[in-house]
DNA sequence: TTGAAAGCGCTAACAC
DNA sequence: GTGTTAGCGCTTTCAA
């Protein structure tokens, strides 16, 4: 592999004006000089070693996502919503000339140690609790961005989403459907503001329409589509003193769906699913999903922003928060209530 | 950030020590020594920086993935084989202590540069085609695993399944069900071998059963669920002098089976269809499809296994082709030909 | 506009 | 077992 002092040698220059060169800085260099470096990289087949730059420099050009590791047999990456923002993220980071390094863990405390071992400018943390976060900040001091991180901590970035306007969203359009007992089913709600949030939006929408919604219409489900599945079953067997379902996650309104449809019970007819996210599965099923559209490329599009404008604005920068909006789109898994 | 130097002065010893320790060469390092350096190791936070690590040592401990870019406006990473397979990949890099690094590229010579600057140790390629790879391989001497490429290159790894067994069980399949006009829909398979060898299986199964298969039976459709649920639709509307379909890709036989059903035709009872890939989509949806099982995750192991195999035995070590099996998963999209 | 010197943090090779 | 020396390929700083 040919280095700098072999380009500089072919050119007949020293390393430094190599090196200026390449470094776009043609203020330094004369234009002949510049030609003249720039056939010999050429000849050469010279690239870079960033391993070299990066430690000299001390900054790497290394952008991580670091997610959280899946249970053992699931899939990794096989959410769409995480698999979708991670190629995104990795088509920014490429568009602005860096290189996205990818890390799963059990905790984002676990993978701070490769951030800091590759000396990465700036990290992204999908799908991260809110506690972890202030230890990750005192050990690693550069650009951090959390996605739907609702700790308001003041010493990180944030990207999310409206969820509370989602889940209130979704409560009115079943409510201006005629729906007058609405059922929650979800994940739990302790330590997962996000789910917190959109059921804080939707009883909103509900007290605000005198509409009742007590425990009983909470229907704890995990978030997978098999785990819907039998809650959907096991919702058709019993009695239901509901019309229709908020699932704050696709993945669980499709669950449903099929599960009641098992059973024998017709959505939309029979009982009105509404989603959250509008993955691209929720316009592949039938009936098509209505659903909470979140703009998870846009997600990525700002968090990626972000990370590179702090580290653009070097240390001191204060770190940014954004809340992207959500919209409802109506598709056919909502109708008025069985009479 | 403590260095070397730190904690080998906070140890009282020299940096090669410390070095030695944690590179876990114990046999050169006593017992006392040991523990000290590890108690100062802890103390100072110390992290080791991969980046001199790399330039010193000349392996960086980074394996790369490489993947095509989607067309613009496509969700990056939106195929769920390829985000599983990228999941699986990172749990088994991560788990063997090495770092991953993601690039998608235009094409994977137009990656190569970027696997050069940071002295990957070596490479996985996704959704190559044949052409590229010779130059890949001549750009840089490091282990290179390619997935599903048929160029049969000696120069190179690959891991692939048995697209050609696939075509052929869907194909018998049907035929077993009574079907005797069995339309292929699918990607032009032009410069795509791994569709044509499902086409081939499919052909040769037809022809073991003396049912013809006249071109008019192969109907061209991207690979994308809006052009299938065209196609479907189309197919509708006009004579379709076939009872059954294989579509060599999940998401095609989804979207047929939504544009069917949208102009009125039921799949299973008026047409029957066969996917491929299993993606989790297929049973989500309803009829649940039929298809054929590839299992991603064991090519994503296999495709790191090599790699890290071939890494493991020096430059000269050769090349490794490993074939997955497949096998049809029956479910509902298929009955016997309507009379 | 170009060059020389020093050093980033680590490991390999060899000496003690 | 432990220490010494040299150097990986680059950038920074300062001098010419």
């Amino acid at each position: 592999m040919p280095t700098l002092r072999d380009v500089a040698a072919d050119a007949g220059v020293t390393k430094m004006t190599v090196s200026n060169v390449l470094n776009g800085r043609r203020d330094q260099v004369s234009e002949a000089t510049y030609e003249r470096v720039m056939r010999a990289v050429e000849r050469l087949g010279y690239v870079r070693n960033a391993t070299a730059r990066s430690l000299s420099a001390n900054r790497s050009g290394i952008l991580a996502l670091v997610y959280k590791a899946p249970p053992p047999g699931a899939d990794p990456l096989g959410n769409p919503h995480d698999s979708i923002f991670l190629g995104e993220v990795e088509r920014c980071v490429s568009a602005s000339g860096r290189h996205l390094m990818v890390r799963s863990a059990e905790s984002p405390i676990a993978a701070v140690d490769s951030l800091r071992s590759w000396n990465v400018d700036a990290a992204i943390f999908l799908n991260t609790v809110a506690e972890d976060l202030e230890t990750v900040r005192a050990r690693h001091n550069v650009p951090l961005v959390f996605v739907d991180n609702y700790s308001g901590s003041p010493l990180i970035s944030n990207v999310g989403v409206d969820d509370f306007r989602g889940g209130y969203l979704a409560a009115e359009h079943l409510a201006d459907h005629g729906h007058a007992q609405i059922a929650w089913v979800g994940p739990e709600r302790v330590l997962n503001e996000v789910m917190d949030q959109r059921f804080q939006g939707f009883t909103q929408a509900l007290a605000e329409r005198g509409i009742a919604h007590g425990p009983s219409g909470a229907i704890d489900c995990e978030l997978s589509f098999d785990a819907a599945v039998t809650v959907g079953e096991a919702l058709a067997d019993s009695p239901r003193p509901f019309t229709a379902i908020f699932a704050p996650a696709d993945i669980i309104a499709i669950g449903l769906m099929k599960g009641l449809n098992h059973k024998g019970i017709h959505v939309p007819s029979q009982m009105s699913i509404v989603g959250f996210d509008d993955l691209p599965v929720s316009h592949q099923v039938s009936p098509e999903l209505t659903t909470i559209r979140q703009d998870v490329r846009a997600k990525a599009d700002a968090a990626v922003d972000i990370a590179l404008r702090l580290l653009a604005a070097g240390p001191d920068a204060a770190p940014e928060h954004l809340t992207l909006d959500v919209a409802l789109v109506p598709r056919e898994s909502v109708a008025a209530p069985a009479r």
